[in-house]
DNA sequence: TTAGGGTTAG
């Protein structure tokens, strides 16, 4: 009930009551309930209880938690009603731990019992929290008071197990025992299968739901789509378009932006544009959906929707900022990013945890480290991805022993590492030469925390060994994998050959690695190098011919950088651009201190570049 | 007769 609709029932007087502080409402509440003169009979209610929580809702609604709290406090009697809507304050309020200490207490010392109301929007705390063990604990008491039938307590079963955890079996289980199943069932099974990632899946279940003819509604299109785009399938994708189309949903908006998400991720971004020209209402998540798509391909685009979406009035939030600084990160423009750092501040986004932890990786990428490890030092919680994009920010620097210190931090604050986390401390080593401290990782991970190692870890191992000079140590570890290694491992140790000249095996790596991918321009032309270094310039005639005859697509290597800003971007040799003479005197006299500081240049490089190469 | 559900952007 809205506050505009209890005054109504009360009071004619237009009296808006959770601007009142809870403690007078409280006393006028229940005047005649404790046999007081009320100073307001009016105000007086025939069932206290009801208008109390009535407030406890009006309250939450407008924000003020803490006041509903007082008011459920204050309250003489509490019904099952009055918990279960200060619990449900609390969900809609994101304080989810709140939510499960007051059911707990609920649960255990009041005088009434949780129904099929307070279940399901505890479940919703569960889920929030990620925690499978209460939700668990909420299942078992649901079977127990023979609430498990209620449709909204198995709904709230299915989204809890599919979305706090992955556990698709179980939610499963709860969906097959639902006798009459409702469009929210097969919409809360959908969105499970969709968030593991499989869409494949989530499609299954949408057809299984169409031939069992449910109502189709926008909720389920959404998520179907949503699916859809999971599979990076167009085919699928644009089926699902004509069937929005033809159901009467091609103007709704949660519809409108799955289908533009779709054609970004199916990687369409010209029929993306297109759909956005041609929808016919947008709101910030449009804008947020088209700019985190060309984010993704074309980040220098995405700067600019974010430019054209501020002049159309829409201000960011924090799904914006997030792509705006994956942006600048991509194109390590550090002003511009600088810059959005600055929006975010001005909008109070800076204790958000994602976008604390876009901006670590966005200054580490614009080579601004200290930026990023002082945002890391001022946070206040950290996640997974805090500690991985401040190891990454450190190995990409060649900071090697502190990424490592930071590791061992992170597992003694508790957290559990992941592949990615192992991925990014293993290739700090190898970048810092700590191989043994890299090898007690690997055995770690294995062994204390039974992560199997894929071929990016044996990627980073065969690096890690190759680098420093242990390539036949590097070549068992292959021939010791589960599975056979894939063109990033066999080209790490072909790189690792190279650098230290083991013609030989470097050539075995070369031929395993065009065996697996044939058009790799980078294998030919390492594979040419080690020819030359050996003096073989037949063979090394006859690889250069074979690149030429295959068109020589290896992509030339690109650097730029951000002065005053203005992005300026060159290739090897490159004589554009008004400042090249300038460039080429500092280059000079970079390339002097470095012969004076005794560095000796590749010459086998020179060989490649002479080709037109990197 | 006061409390409850599923969708889209990182």
């Amino acid at each position: 009930m809205s506050t505009r609709k209890l005054i109504s029932s009360t009071s004619k007087k237009s009296i808006h009551f959770h601007k009142i502080p809870p403690t007078i409402l409280n006393s006028l509440i229940w005047a005649d309930k404790n046999e007081t003169q009320s100073s307001n009979p009016s105000l007086t209610p025939k069932n206290p209880s009801i208008l109390a929580t009535n407030l406890i809702k009006s309250y939450s609604e407008s924000g003020q938690i803490i006041e509903a709290r007082t008011l459920f406090d204050e309250m003489p009697e509490r019904d099952v009603v009055a918990w279960t809507a200060m619990i449900t304050g609390y969900t809609s309020f994101h304080y989810h731990t709140h939510a499960w200490r007051l059911f707990v207490e609920m649960a255990g010392t009041a005088a009434v019992d949780p129904n099929e109301y307070t279940v399901s929007t505890v479940l919703k705390a569960c889920r929030s929290m990620k925690s499978l063990l209460y939700g668990t604990l909420v299942h078992g008491l649901a079977l127990k008071r023979g609430l498990e039938g209620s449709l909204y307590v198995d709904n709230a079963l299915m989204d809890m197990y599919a979305t706090c955890c992955d556990c698709m079996d179980s939610a499963w289980m709860v969906f097959k025992g639902i006798k009459v199943k409702n469009d929210v069932s097969w919409t809360t099974l959908i969105t499970g299968y969709t968030h593991i990632g499989d869409g494949y899946g989530g499609l299954r279940v949408f057809r299984h739901m169409i031939l069992e003819e449910v109502k189709l509604n926008p909720y389920s299109f959404s998520i179907a789509v949503r699916a859809c785009a999971s599979t990076c399938w167009l085919v699928f994708g644009k089926l699902m378009h004509a069937a929005v189309t033809k159901h009467g949903f091609g103007s709704n908006i949660p519809v409108t932006n799955s289908i533009l998400d779709m054609y970004c991720r199916c990687g369409c971004l010209s029929e993306a544009n297109q759909y956005f020209h041609g929808m016919s209402e947008k709101d910030l998540i449009t804008w947020n959906t088209l700019i985190a798509g060309y984010e993704r391909s074309d980040s220098s685009e995405s700067l600019n929707i974010f430019s054209r979406m501020e002049s159309e009035g829409f201000s960011p939030n924090s799904f914006t900022f997030s792509s705006v600084i994956a942006a600048c990160a991509n194109l390590a423009v550090l002003r511009c990013g600088q810059q959005v750092h600055g929006g975010i501040i001005h909008k109070g986004l800076d204790r958000d945890l994602a976008l604390a932890n876009s901006l670590i990786d966005m200054y580490a990428k614009c080579g601004n480290i200290s930026d990023s490890q002082k945002i890391f030092s001022d946070m206040l919680h950290r996640d997974l991805v805090t500690w991985t994009s401040m190891m990454i920010g450190f190995g990409s620097h060649g900071y090697g022993k502190e990424a490592v210190v930071l590791f061992d931090e992170m597992v003694r604050s508790g957290i559990r590492p992941d592949r990615i986390v192992f991925i990014a401390v293993l290739s700090a080593c190898s970048h810092a030469g700590l191989v043994d401290e890299g090898l007690r990782y690997f055995e770690t991970m294995v062994g204390k925390y039974n992560i199997k190692p894929n071929q990016e870890i044996y990627g980073c191992i065969v690096d890690l060994l190759g680098r420093a000079g242990r390539v036949n140590e590097a070549y068992r570890l292959i021939q010791s994998m589960p599975f056979k290694a894939d063109e990033t491992v066999w080209g790490a140790l072909l790189a690792a050959c190279k650098a230290h000249r083991l013609a030989d095996l470097g050539k075995f790596a070369a031929r395993r690695v065009l065996d697996l991918r044939p058009n790799m321009m980078g294998a030919y032309v390492m594979l040419s190098n080690i020819y030359a270094a050996e003096g073989k310039y037949k063979e090394f005639a006859k690889i250069r011919k074979m690149m030429r005859r295959m068109g020589n697509k290896k992509e030339v290597g690109k650097s730029w950088i951000e002065v005053k800003n203005q992005v300026y971007s060159f290739v090897v040799g490159d004589k554009m651009g008004s400042h090249t003479e300038h460039i080429y005197v500092v280059l000079d006299l970079l390339n002097g201190n470095m012969k004076e500081a005794g560095y000796v240049p590749d010459l086998d490089c020179l060989v490649n570049d002479l080709e037109g190469g990197s």
